[in-house]
DNA sequence: CATTGATCATGG
DNA sequence: CCATGATCAATG
């Protein structure tokens, strides 16, 4: 495998870089970077974002930063139809169910974590080989003030319900844009929560995730002010 | 067929 | 276990 690229050093010089990728297969981009293409991402789920942080020149790696830690600028690869719509939810980050006096959306994980994200979406339909999967043009973000409010709202609500003890009384389903469900190794995985009388006990971790409705919008309010 | 719940790999 | 990267797959 070739090195990964150096980090770019401004956020004009790391969306040219992402736009250099645009129409090129995931096949052509791996094989420069001289990185085996798995045959399915069942066993390798978070291949396709790896990649792109390896080719993109990533810096934070497994630390609890943005990806581009200098740019304060966090990197999302998103699959997506033909048409551009999204295939899956968007993983933000784990959700905290300790330590929540005083917690506020601004201070939260979420908000910091959604601040600056480059998405970079591909064409990721099942049918198509992995090597197949074609990257689409990337675009920088920043939530607008009515999204920031939907987002605010759903984790200020998310998060109440934690607080509260509530948490095993969320399901995906609560939430406009934003959701809470497992993020685990598996359903036997166990964190600490405390219940509705205050008492500490141990529950299956969650996440954020950002609904498919969402980010098609990002994705559609990008085209429109291409 | 959209959605929710479950799951996989890796490093610290 | 937690945080990184997400998608798989059962269900309604």
């Amino acid at each position: 495998m070739k090195p990964k690229a150096n980090p770019p050093l401004h956020e004009q010089e790391l969306l040219e870089r992402a736009h250099q990728l645009a129409g090129l297969s995931l096949g052509d981009i791996a094989n420069d970077a001289e990185i085996a293409v798995p045959t399915s991402l069942r066993k390798e789920k978070g291949w396709i974002g790896l990649l792109l942080e390896h080719v993109l020149g990533a810096t934070a790696g497994t630390q609890a930063k943005p990806d581009f830690d200098e740019l304060g600028i966090e990197l999302k690869t998103i699959p997506i139809d033909f048409t551009g719509k999204p295939l899956e939810t968007t993983f933000v980050s784990v959700a905290p169910l300790m330590g929540l006096v005083g917690a506020t959306w601004q201070t939260s994980h979420v908000c910091h974590k959604l601040a600056r994200v480059l998405w970079v979406p591909i064409v990721s339909e099942k049918h198509l080989a992995i090597k197949d999967r074609i990257v689409a043009t990337p675009f920088i973000w920043s939530p607008s003030e009515e999204q920031a409010s939907l987002l605010a709202n759903d984790w200020q609500e998310l998060t109440d319900m934690i607080v509260l003890g509530e948490v095993e009384k969320i399901s995906g389903k609560y939430g406009q844009v934003l959701q809470l469900r497992p993020k685990a190794a598996n359903s036997q995985a166990k964190t600490k929560a405390f219940d509705k009388d205050g008492n500490l006990f141990m529950t299956l971790p969650r996440g954020f995730y950002l609904k498919t409705q969402f980010t098609h919008e990002l994705i559609k309010q990008h085209l429109r002010t291409n």
